[in-house]
DNA sequence: AGAAAATTCGAGTACCCACTCGAATTTCAT
DNA sequence: ATGAAATTCGAGTGGGTACTCGAATTTTCT
């Protein structure tokens, strides 16, 4: 026997295209709440959006907190951020090359600014991960200060926590003022100069 | 005649205890939109705060939506941020002080912060304040910041502009990290040190 | 005091919500 | 092929939503 079989029922494994529909209703979820917030988008929406019954939704995802859930996981695997360490790139190229990707990826932006904020208010499904996400980014940046500091690439008096944590609000503030007036908020030149300011150029090997 | 007497009708203002009325529902609805947005929250919800029927409410604003703007005119009388020029102090002291007193009134921060976001999603009432806001913000710091390169206390290099974005961008992105981790992170400090790099320290008087 | 206007509310409307239940249909391992 | 499990859905449940309507009550002006 593969499978337990309590009492004699044999459990099969989902079917062929269940992993595919899974995927097919998140990305359908994760439009819906970067376009109307948690709370504003209802699963008929996402329903509607994929050509399924409300009631087959359910069958995947057996909650609106968990599909939230499912879709905030999926967004760590598209932006890949759930590793920010693992770059062979220094911090200042790996930050600046994410902040170009967004540029093309506006949907995820806005999911990510609309939860992000929506999190805050009462008993919010998504607080803990917006919670947890902002600790883990911050020690990694954090981190990632403190080595140029090793290197005497940080600007005398900068502190690599309060870098860590400035670095992770400007680029947020930044975000959500591009999402209004994408025209005249530039993301990738406001981090830029945040850098020229904290980070000293790499000495000249003489 | 004191009024218009269209026909013969003759309008009487409202009673004397209608506009504390208006600002006690205005603070209810306050409470209520900060605790969980506009889309979370219900006219019901202010209602019973205020001990009124939802009927009684939507007499003093005929809708939801009126109610929302309402509040957003009232926040910004509360912060008195619709004028940030008109100080004698130093643009530096200034959003200091300002950033202290926040500290004092977090549900007015995370109204601020959760509609905001709120506002980036589709047909959100409270877009166009927002937009607005950042633009009027945007450009008032930006002159002020000019002000300081005038007097060539802007650290060279330093674009006017992008510091007012860029310090915005900031002071939001902080408060929201502070609304979900008070104990970890300080607005105070997040915005003296990225004045310490932006701004040069006055000329001692030798 | 009397009348009109402002305020209050109970009841109702039409609609949307997340979620459940039971049954029909489709897939797939044997 | 066949039977059991996975998938789908129609119908319903209980509840909440913003908002309307008509009438009763309270306040204010004359």
């Amino acid at each position: 026997m593969t499978t337990k079989d309590v009492g004699r029922a044999a459990r099969r494994g989902p079917y062929a295209k269940s992993e595919e529909r899974r995927r097919t209703i998140l990305d359908a979820a994760h439009e819906v709440f970067a376009a109307h917030g948690y709370r504003g988008g209802s699963l008929q929406d996402v329903a509607d959006k994929v050509g399924l019954s409300q009631t087959s939704l359910l069958h995947y995802f057996p909650s609106k907190r968990d599909l939230l859930m499912a879709v905030l996981e999926r967004r760590d695997e598209i932006t890949g951020d759930a590793f920010p360490d693992d770059m062979e790139d220094g911090l200042v190229d790996s930050v600046i090359r994410t902040a170009l990707f967004n540029e093309n990826i506006p949907g995820v932006v806005e999911l990510y600014t609309v939860l992000c904020a929506e999190s805050v208010t009462d008993s919010h499904p998504g607080r803990v991960y917006f919670t947890e996400r902002f600790e883990r980014l911050r020690k990694s940046y954090a981190r990632r200060f403190a080595e140029l500091a090793a290197e005497g690439r940080l600007r005398p008096g900068v502190d690599p926590d309060e870098a860590a944590m400035s670095l992770v609000a400007l680029w947020d503030g930044l975000q959500t003022q591009w999402l209004l007036a994408p025209e005249e908020v530039d993301v990738v030149k406001g981090l830029r100069g945040y850098f020229n300011l904290v980070v000293l150029p790499e000495p000249s090997p003489n």
